[in-house]
Order: C-alpha cells, then sequence, then structure tokens
DNA sequence: GATCCAGTCTGAATCGATCCAGAAGGGAGG
DNA sequence: CCTCCCTTCTGGATCGATTCAGACTGGATC
C-alpha cells in the first residue's frame, strides 16, 4: 500500500498539519522543513495528498459533470454534441476543472442513482428530453448548479440556448419563399413509439421531447402564415438521429406523398440521411438541416447555424464563474440561416 | 446546507450505520425501519450518500480518467480521437463507470499535479507524445492501473495498439508497387520546433514522438526496400494535427521538390488537407492517409485502417475487468490497407 | 525588562460516510 | 429450561486529508 500523508509526518517527525502545509501552502512553513518533508515524501513514495479525501475535507471536487439523455457513447457519434463538448472542455481547462461524463441508465431510477453518485461540483445538462425534468430535480436535490441547454428554461435556472421556434421557422420561411407548400418534417423519435417513417401527430403540443417539439412549431409557424396547416404537413421520424436513419425515414412509399416539394429535418445528420436517400432514389427535393456541422457545406446542405462550441463554453462559464447579474444567467445564442445548394424554387405544379 | 446522514439518523432515531445500510445494504435492516427512514431522508431533503465520502471509505472511486497529451478541447476536433473516445465510453457504461477527462496543462509540472489530483480508479493514456514517460510515472506512483496505446508498450504494462511500423509500412508498399520512388511524408510537429513545411531529420530515430517515429520508420522501411534512401525522402512537418495545417504544410515551394509523385501522411486529417491544397493547386498526387476516419471514404483517400472505436473499448476493457493472463494483457489489434483512388501509378519520368 | 509581533509548528476537530465486531431479542431444537 | 442461531441494530474505529485556534520561539520596539 502505498504511504499516506501521516506516515510521512510519522517518519519526517513533524505534525500531519505540517506535512499538508508542505503540500497545500507552502507559506506556512520553513523552506528547508519543507524540502524535507518533500524529498522524505518521494523516497517513500507518498504520492501526494489523497484527491478524494482533499475534496471531501475541501468541500468542492474540481470537476463538472456533463449529462447526455441518449446513450453517452451514442453523444460521440453526433456531430454537434460533439461541438458542444469541445466548448465546455475549452472553458474547463481554461479554469482547470475536469470532465466527468456520466453514462445514464435508460431506466429512471438507475438514472437517479448515478446522478447522485457523481463526484461533481455542478452539471451541464445536454440537450433533454422528457426525461430532463427528473433529472434535474435530482440535481436540485443534491442542491448543486447546473446549467440547461434545452428549449425551457425556468425562470432561475441557469440555461444557454437559441430560439428554436424562431430559429425553426427562419427555415422553413426560406422554403415558403421559394413557394414550397407540399412539405415533409423530418425528427428524431417524434413520438415515444419511435417509429420510423410517417407518423400521425394530431397536434405539435403532443411531441414529448421539447427541442424537437420547438422545432417543429416553428416549422409550421412558417407554413401556417401562407395558409398551410398543420394537418396538410407530412411528420416523419427517425428511429435516432443518425445518417442511416435519416436516410430510412424518406423511404417508405408514403413518407414523401407525390406533391412533396421539400423536407425540413430537425438535425443536420437527419438531413444528409435525407439527401443520401435522394440521391439514391434519384428524386431531387429541396431539404433543409439544422445545426450546420461541419459536413453540411460541402454538402451544400442549407441550415440554421446554430453555434455549438460556443454553446459548450458559455454553459460551462456559467457553471464554473457565474455572473452575479441575474439576467446574465440566461444567454440567448444568435442562430443564422445558411443558404447552400440544397434548397431552390419549388417546381410550379 | 443539504442535512447528512448523520442528521437522518438522528431525526429517525436510529445509529448512522442503519442510516447507511438503508441505502447501500437493504437486507441489513428489516423492511419497515428501511422504509422508515428513507422516506424521512426524503422529506428532509437529504440527497443520499455523499459520493466523495463514500469513495473515501469504500476506497474506489468508480471513474476512468482517459488522458490526452494534446490540448483536451482539440482531443474531440480530432475524429480519430473522437472514436477512440466513443470505444472508451461504451465499455464504460456498459461497467456503470464514468469517465473523468483530464485537461493536461502544458508544463510538465502541471501535468503531473492533474494527474495526481484525478480522482479515478485508473487511467487510459492517450497517443503519447514523448511527456508520456513522466505522465505514466506519475499513475505508477499513484499506485494505479492504466492502459497504453502508445506504440512501445513495456513488458508489464497493459496496452492496446496495434504495429504502427508495418502498418505505415503497408501504405508505402502500395505506393512503390504504383512506381513512386520520389514522395513527402507528413507528419504533425516532426521535430520540437514544430516548423511547418519541410523539415530536416537526419535519421528516422531522431522523431521524439513515438508513434510518429514509428509510422515514419515504417514508410522510410518500404522505400528502403527499393532501393531509396532515408536522404532522399521528403520530410513535411504540420503545424498540428488538423486539415488545414495538412494543407499549410504542402503549400511552400520547396515542400514538393519537382519529380515528388506522391505523399505519405501519418493521419487521415492531415491527407485531407494535403488533398484540399493540391486541389487549390491543381496539382495531382498520390496521397495516402493514417486510421480511416468517416471523412476518408467520401474523399476517396486510400489509407490504412485502425479500429478506433475498438482500441477505445477493449482499453477501457482491460482497465475495468483486467485478463488474468499476462500475455492477455497487451492486445495488438490489425490493421487493412483500404485502397481508393487518390493513390495511382507514377507517372512515368 | 515588558510588550508585541511575525514566523513556525502542533493538536484536536471535522468533512460524511462505511465497516466490523458485538449486543439485544426472539424463535427453534434438544 | 438451556443453548444456539438468526435477525436486527448499535458504537466506535476508520478512510486520508484540511482547518483553525493557539503554543512556542526569537527578535524588534518602546
Amino acid at each position: 500500500m502505498k504511504p499516506t500523508l501521516r506516515a510521512v509526518a510519522e517518519a519526517v517527525g513533524v505534525s500531519r498539519s505540517t506535512v499538508s502545509n508542505a503540500y497545500g501552502r507552502p507559506d506556512q512553513l520553513s523552506t528547508e522543513l519543507r524540502q524535507r518533508i518533500l524529498d522524505t515524501a518521494r523516497k517513500m513514495g507518498y504520492p501526494g495528498p489523497n484527491p478524494t479525501a482533499r475534496s471531501l475535507r475541501r468541500g468542492f471536487v474540481g470537476a463538472i459533470g456533463v449529462l447526455f439523455t441518449s446513450r453517452l457513447s451514442y453523444a460521440f457519434t453526433d456531430p454537434f454534441a460533439v461541438q458542444f463538448l469541445t466548448g465546455v472542455a475549452e472553458s474547463a481547462e481554461l479554469h482547470g476543472s475536469s470532465l466527468l461524463l456520466v453514462p445514464l441508465p435508460a431506466d429512471a431510477a438507475g438514472a437517479r442513482k448515478a446522478v447522485e453518485n457523481a463526484a461533481v461540483d455542478g452539471f451541464c445538462v445536454y440537450c433533454g428530453g422528457d426525461e430532463e425534468g427528473e433529472i434535474i430535480d435530482t440535481i436540485r436535490g443534491r442542491g448543486l448548479p447546473f446549467v440547461t441547454t434545452s428549449s425551457r428554461p425556468r425562470a432561475q435556472d441557469r440555461w444557454v440556448g437559441i430560439d428554436e421556434r424562431a430559429a425553426a421557422r427562419s427555415a422553413a420561411e426560406h422554403l415558403t419563399g421559394l413557394g414550397h407548400r407540399r412539405v415533409a418534417l423530418l425528427a428524431d423519435s417524434v413520438l415515444p413509439d419511435t417509429a420510423a417513417g410517417r407518423v400521425r401527430v394530431p397536434d405539435v403540443a403532443d411531441v414529448p421531447h421539447p427541442t424537437t417539439r420547438e422545432r417543429l412549431a416553428g416549422f409550421a409557424d412558417a407554413f401556417a402564415a401562407v395558409g398551410v396547416a398543420w394537418s396538410e404537413l407530412t411528420v416523419l421520424s427517425a428511429a435516432d438521429n443518425s445518417r442511416a436513419a435519416g436516410a430510412a425515414a424518406v423511404l417508405p412509399p408514403d413518407a414523401l406523398p407525390e406533391p412533396t416539394t421539400a423536407v425540413l429535418a430537425c438535425s443536420d445528420v437527419l438531413a444528409l440521411g435525407v439527401l443520401d436517400a435522394l440521391r439514391g432514389a434519384g428524386r431531387r427535393l429541396s431539404v433543409t438541416g439544422f445545426d450546420d456541422i461541419a459536413e453540411a457545406a460541402p454538402a451544400g446542405l442549407t441550415t440554421v447555424l446554430q453555434p455549438g462550441v460556443e454553446k459548450g463554453r458559455r454553459a460551462a462559464e456559467l457553471l464554473l464563474d457565474p455572473p452575479v447579474a441575474p439576467d446574465a444567467q440566461q444567454i440567448l445564442l444568435p442562430t443564422t440561416l445558411v443558404v447552400r445548394t440544397s434548397t431552390g424554387p419549388a417546381p410550379r405544379s
């Protein structure tokens, strides 16, 4: 077993406090004694103060937790999630904090336990689905600070995000401006049963995932403004947020009923999948995405840019040194519609 | 302040042990008492046992550390690193462990401190440069288990990796087979001074970064076999491992001296940058990469595939439940040469 | 010579749990 | 009735540090 601080103290013949000070407060003891302590410590193979014990006594850990609601390993396959993580990492390393990535079991009880057991000073909660509420309650129950990125900030919560609805609307307005009226909307798991392909959604408000709901609502807003009702829009659900699932979602024969001229996807990944599928089928529709990930530009995808790295950076900042002004606790980031070649005028019917 | 276990014990009128058992060992007390404890705990707002205190007493943390030698936020911009991380995350969530990403300061002392202060049960050390040795010594000093992925495993260390030299050689042999004799080799920061563009390297053994050294040596092997000496090879250094840096490295006029017909890059990211630059310059050379990241296929890049996700997965497995057999502690993964359109026969001179 | 102070160092309390030996109580077996 | 065992619960030791009030020393100040 590795020696402890106590062992070093005994070996040198000083009190434990003094050894502790040799590491943490060099000004509290003479240089020679400190050197002697450090030397014998090295000689004995003492690895320095135990981080866990130190954390317990000091009351803070030096790490922030990052919570993804989907499986942790999936998160890395999502380019936008990786952008977010990059930003969080930037702030964290600037601040000298570590990042604890906590895998959340699928069951609610397991997820709660995972959040309760994480040794962290606070949490960044990324893109929560409907289970987010319970997770946040658990964090709050621990009395830890947290930052949300979901689309529904509560008044006192720290939050960084975008106006999902307006952003989505801007993409849709681009299409209505080009004359599109018969379109399909595509999102990841629109309804709990995660049917792939066309789904019936009586009302946008029924969509459980808040971000998806907001984006679909934004799309709907733009079409409502030109007289196209929600019921006239085709809603497509993908099995998950992946390129393959995006392609698969538009394959069923009823997915893109004949007069359809455009597909609005809730993420770039899905949109790229749609482009793959359309190319394969030799069909040409207008397609829009959401996020503006790196692959969007080379693919010519028209999309809504949201600053992912900055989102992560600001989220971690909000956690690590929170602003005093309460109105600075919620950060609204701008989005931009980036028009590329994947969209064009609707063919005249 | 949130109540502690002690407060709950006093409120219920039982000992601390019993409350502890209510959470950790339900079979050690009657169902009714347990329920009563849990109920009052909830009522009092007790968030459950403090993870740090629990870790201290139990002697393990439930998290594994991941160490990137480059800046943590850079790691996420490197597709291969993300693949590795994905694999690590897969194993970790299967095992119920969290992942602690520890940012390493650039200075050796700071890096040592960061490793010493990380509350983890073990480390995955990803792709170490020459500073890796000191980091591993620090981990060993703490008495923690670790897994390396660098190209130089020591006999008793747990390791998962590939035969870097042979893999690189396979790419180079593909080119020699196509008749290429005058080529340039491209790597990230070949020499400490990180000059971008052509560098003079008297001997491959002088390259400090072990992985880079092995790969360059593998390239050299193949060319030596057809009578092209190390001194006849152009060595190019990129500022970092990014697409832009790859492009920038081949731009200087002396980078690709006239008879040059091919560029062998030590990573796909660099190779893609080279392709960008060549396309921009209207020049056509054969180019090979290394890793086979997702972008390689659409770009038609000939490259050496190494299984990144599996590398991460196996690394974490090796850490989380180590095999008993000592010879199973070192895992050599296979690589495959993937020939695409970025390479072709050398033009006759 | 008394007072004060700065510089060093110590001891005990504390952070918040878990663990283990053992006590108390009750039921079964002889 | 006595012994043994099982279940349920307790107390104290322990994990490995940090913290803070105070003790001690020696020198400067008045």
